[in-house]
DNA sequence: TATAATAAAGGTCAAAGATAGTCAATGAAA
DNA sequence: TTTCATTGACTATCTTTGACCTTTATTATA
């Protein structure tokens, strides 16, 4: 009721746009010039409220003819069950427990047998061989926490 | 949607004109005339749009009767795309290069659009986010080696 | 004919221009 | 007080442009 901030109407406006269209494009300067805010407040929306734990998907790019592209996307019904097992997901991961993670995503037909292999060598401590162990377990918990949210949106084939 | 500048254009008109041909040759003084614009600026398309990662061949001559000669290169079987992309990846690789490689592999049907998006997801630079730039590109180009192994036993399945 | 000049391509690179992103300070609201 | 919103300085990335360079073909000349 009380969406009185610049903030709010421009995700409304946004919102309207998706409506109609189901994915908009917009130009940041363009937007903030037609709300009279700065152009990073268009960032702040964005990120604030198009997120993909939201359902949205967006892509920009810099530089001339530059842009930001909103999408709708659709959330899978694997959403309770992801975010269960991405609690067990530490600020450290191990080898062995994404594997046990994988393990499971696939006991739950969220993946395939070999999507989780293709996963595991891209997480096995031999691609992270150059870090050292603490930043390894960090950055594959990391990874991990992508992986999660893409397959909230991936559908399984 | 997609042609937001001048760039766009060009490299849109060249695909379209491989579509029907397989092979183009240009002459780049009449391809900036006819987009008005500086004849380096062909070259700056060709080489971010049509590199090798991309599946694309270019050869060229100078002097009277120059040309670009651009080419789509189809390679034929599993273990030669997988070798020859393999060579391709330095001690270094960048997102950008990742998603090539990864359409690549898509588009010789070595992998579903899925797994590629899932592959993605973990060697994003979000997903990486912790390493400082040079260790983020090399680790991702050694994870992406880690890939290419397991496609390789993949594959005799 | 052999060689030297000239013309006719295309290539490189760095600067300038055009966008978008980040982050932290500040302000407002709950 | 704590969280959410607003701002703007600084940064990163992509595109456009132009001056200068290299290669090749053609023409003029010894």
């Amino acid at each position: 009721m009380t969406n009185h901030n610049m903030s709010d109407l421009i995700e409304e406006y946004i919102k309207q746009l998706l409506e109609e269209e189901g994915l908009v494009e917009i130009r940041r300067t363009d937007m903030a010039d037609q709300f009279q805010c700065v152009p990073s407040q268009i960032n702040y929306v964005i990120n604030t409220r198009f997120t993909v734990g939201q359902g949205y998907h967006v892509k920009s790019k810099r530089g001339g003819g530059g842009y930001i592209r909103i999408q709708k996307v659709e959330l899978n019904h694997h959403g309770d069950l992801l975010s269960e097992l991405e609690d067990w997901i530490d600020q450290k991961l191990s080898v062995k427990d994404s594997m046990a993670i994988l393990q499971q995503l696939y006991k739950y037909d969220i993946i395939t047998k070999r999507e989780a292999n293709l996963c595991l060598s891209l997480l096995s401590s031999d691609a992270l061989k150059l870090l050292d162990k603490t930043t390894e377990e960090k950055t594959r918990a990391c990874m991990m926490k992508r992986l999660f949210e893409r397959l909230r949106y991936e559908e399984k084939e």
